[in-house]
DNA sequence: TTAGCTGCAAAAGGTTTGCAAATTA
DNA sequence: TAATTTGCAAACCTTTTGCAGCTAA
């Protein structure tokens, strides 16, 4: 399994593996997740895209996104019991769910190269990609008085 | 939606939620998970129980899991994209899984108190459970001359 | 006795795949 | 032109649900 290189900056085309064809559909979905913005899932993507054409597949937003990961471009974060949530590699950010409202968070990272090296050094594993998600309570649904709007499918997390 | 007590101790039978009664399906589901040990998925736990007895169903494996964790004795990772993995709260702890032959290693939280700290101060989110899993390749991978011995099926991430 | 649980079978929801036709380099 | 991609539809896999019969308290 090819390990893909690091995040770089937003792009205007996305990086594509050797041999690979930048077709209109993959400018249409990197754009779109760009447009999107952080965490969105495949439903949401393939939804824009069939705006701007309604002819493109579902399944053709699937193998996008797969390609777009494995060049690195795209990050897969899997916050809820929902799908799969994608975002740019270079906006990944460790994630806070509201398990009251399902809101997302972000958050800073600062305390996260402190682990990678904690783990090179005691079991010499070689990070990647740190996945972080907290889950808790949000200051809007802890506020009293607040009631439930949604809940996760998985509820019992 | 009830937020579960904090983890305890291994116990003999699984702490029930008022009104919900100690069936043989849940004392057997409850001892398997002991056994099989930590980020366990749900198919698996199905496997071992149906070999004590098969004519237990999955969906009761599925029910009394999500009775456990509701009752706080278990807790639901997402390591991959295969089903959610299931582990006594007791054990609960950070993964690291490897990229390339999809190996769980186990590794410290020392670090996550501050990350909580951090986001009640900033953005008043108070932290009911983290989730924390660091991707990358293990040392055995990593060791010049191995191969790739199994791929995952999102193997994208 | 009776609310709560189980087994079965079928549905749901997200993702993947096979294949012929269309398209990119 | 040749190899890659696409669209469509159907398959897949994990998890959930409806319901009649069973069972723990």
């Amino acid at each position: 399994m090819a390990v893909a290189p690091g995040p770089r900056p937003e792009a205007e085309t996305p990086r594509l593996d050797p041999g690979r064809r930048l077709t209109r559909q993959r400018r249409l979905v990197w754009q779109t997740i760009q447009e999107i913005g952080p965490h969105c899932t495949a439903e949401q993507v393939t939804a824009s895209v069939k705006q701007a054409n309604p002819r493109v597949a579902r399944s053709t937003v699937y193998r996008i996104l797969a390609d777009l990961c494995s060049a690195g471009d795209v990050v897969v974060a899997r916050l809820d019991a929902g799908g799969l949530r994608y975002e740019l590699a270079a906006a990944e950010h460790p994630h806070a769910v509201c398990q009251v409202c399902g809101k997302v968070i972000h958050v800073g990272d600062e305390l996260l190269e402190t682990f990678e090296e904690h783990l090179a050094a005691t079991v010499g594993f070689r990070t990647v990609r740190i996945d972080l998600t907290v889950n808790g309570v949000c200051r809007d649904c802890a506020a009293p008085g607040r009631r439930a709007t949604r809940r996760q499918r998985h509820d019992h997390i």
